[in-house]
DNA sequence: CTAGGGTTAG
């Protein structure tokens, strides 16, 4: 194209352009160099870059030609707007959705369905249910894809129950779900307990003859899974042409959770075998496998297996599971040092769960560092008092449990406005 | 004459 001269015609640059920039086997630094070297870029061209940075490794870099075409007065269209919403969004630029909002009324865009769909996904991302729900009623004309959007944006907020509100009312206005649709209805079934809908859904994809791909097949797993249904989860699992990682987790943490322990991590060795990565969420499942069958000395293999076999680098709640294995196994001591070896500062959640193993185990060594810990994090929590107090009554300890009595109450005088510390102290 | 949106796991 350059040696015929053709890479100066625009609508031909265009379609190498968004090859480029696009395509699976593109390259989205060589479309940056052919854009470039290109003398006054039209829309498509401008459009083209900002969507195919938009899902890439810097996003950033959507916004920053976005504002670079805005100084050169070119004005944006209906295909610009929705890749710089998902650029914000992957940027995790909040705001920036209402500003993008701001621009969509001053083009006069605000009618564009894609675009006003973008902006309700846009606003969901940043947690602004409201603000998405606004848009969704203020909406002249709706789609398929507006409504499975804000029924996803409830769900993926955990507001489950609303999102099946609005899919009744979908159903009621006589749209028809897709596949898409029943994932996130299906996802919202899962965390609200809604087996009787669930099942009903997954007829209903059967007699459309909807294709059960990964995802949706995924998000049935999901669903009867999480009912308790673990057989049925377990004969379509089994039955899946295709399964990805969420797949297997979903299947292992199920498992897990509803005391198939042995299962679970049968199928976690099997997944070993296969071509299959484990990830973080794998090891939550199976290391709480290993917690309800009291399984030590394999989880603290797999534990310590996390980062070296599998390059997991374990997170909080990978330790808490390990400090609650350990914990109910009566390793108090082992179960300290593993929060003194994290990274991070120990949360509520975590040393809740070493203060339960001092209490079953009678440890009030351990437990009084624990509380002092925790009420460094939480002033007005007393739980903690109350369970270290519970030690001490049990020990015979009443001159501890009179101390402790004693300290509470200062700590409750001490946030009584009017009084300061040095008061109470007085 | 070029192009687009929503979907699964703790």
């Amino acid at each position: 194209m350059i040696i015929s001269s053709r890479i100066h015609d625009h609508f031909a640059a265009s379609r190498l352009l968004s090859f480029c920039a696009l395509s699976e086997s593109g390259d989205l630094h060589y479309a940056t160099k052919l854009f470039n070297n290109t003398q006054n870029p039209n829309l498509f061209m401008w459009n083209t870059l900002i969507r195919g940075h938009a899902n890439s490794q810097i996003p950033e870099k959507s916004v920053f030609l976005y504002v670079q075409m805005r100084k050169l007065g070119v004005v944006p269209n209906n295909h610009t707007l929705p890749f710089l919403l998902k650029a914000c969004s992957n940027c995790g630029y909040s705001e920036s959705c209402k500003q993008v909002h701001t621009h969509v009324f001053k083009f006069g865009l605000e009618l564009e369905l894609h675009i006003v769909n973008a902006l309700m996904r846009g606003y969901c991302v940043s947690t602004d249910l409201e603000g998405a729900r606004q848009l969704f009623d203020e909406m002249q004309e709706r789609n398929l894809i507006t409504w499975t959007t804000m029924i996803s944006g409830y769900v993926q907020n955990f507001c489950a129950d609303e999102g099946l509100v609005l899919f009744n009312k979908m159903i009621l206005e006589d749209f028809e779900p897709n596949g898409a649709t029943f994932a996130s209805v299906l996802s919202a079934c899962a965390d609200s307990d809604c087996l009787e809908l669930g099942e009903r859904i997954h007829g209903f994809i059967k007699t459309k003859n909807i294709e059960i791909g990964v995802i949706l097949g995924t998000a049935l797993v999901h669903m009867y899974a999480k009912n308790g249904a673990i057989m049925k989860a377990k004969t379509l699992f089994d039955k899946m042409p295709q399964r990805n990682i969420a797949t297997w987790n979903v299947m292992i943490c199920g498992l897990a959770g509803h005391g198939h322990a042995q299962e679970a991590l049968t199928l976690f060795q099997e997944l070993d075998k296969g071509q299959i990565i484990p990830n973080d969420i794998t090891f939550v499942g199976v290391l709480s496998a290993c917690c309800h069958a009291g399984l030590i000395i394999v989880g603290r293999e797999i534990f310590n297996s996390m980062k070296r076999v599998y390059g997991v680098e374990p997170k909080i709640e990978h330790y808490g599971c390990m400090v609650d294995l350990l914990g109910r196994g009566g390793k108090v001591a082992e179960a300290e040092e593993l929060i003194k070896e994290m990274t991070w500062k120990a949360d509520v959640v975590i040393l809740g769960a070493l203060l339960a193993a001092c209490k079953n185990h009678r440890n009030i060594e351990v437990a009084e560092r624990v509380v002092r810990d925790i009420q460094a994090l939480e002033p007005d929590n007393h739980g903690a008092y109350v369970v270290l107090a519970g030690m001490y009554a049990e020990a015979g300890r009443w001159e501890d449990v009179r101390g402790l009595r004693t300290t509470m109450r200062r700590a409750k005088l001490n946030k009584t406005p009017g009084w300061s510390k040095a008061d109470v102290d007085n």
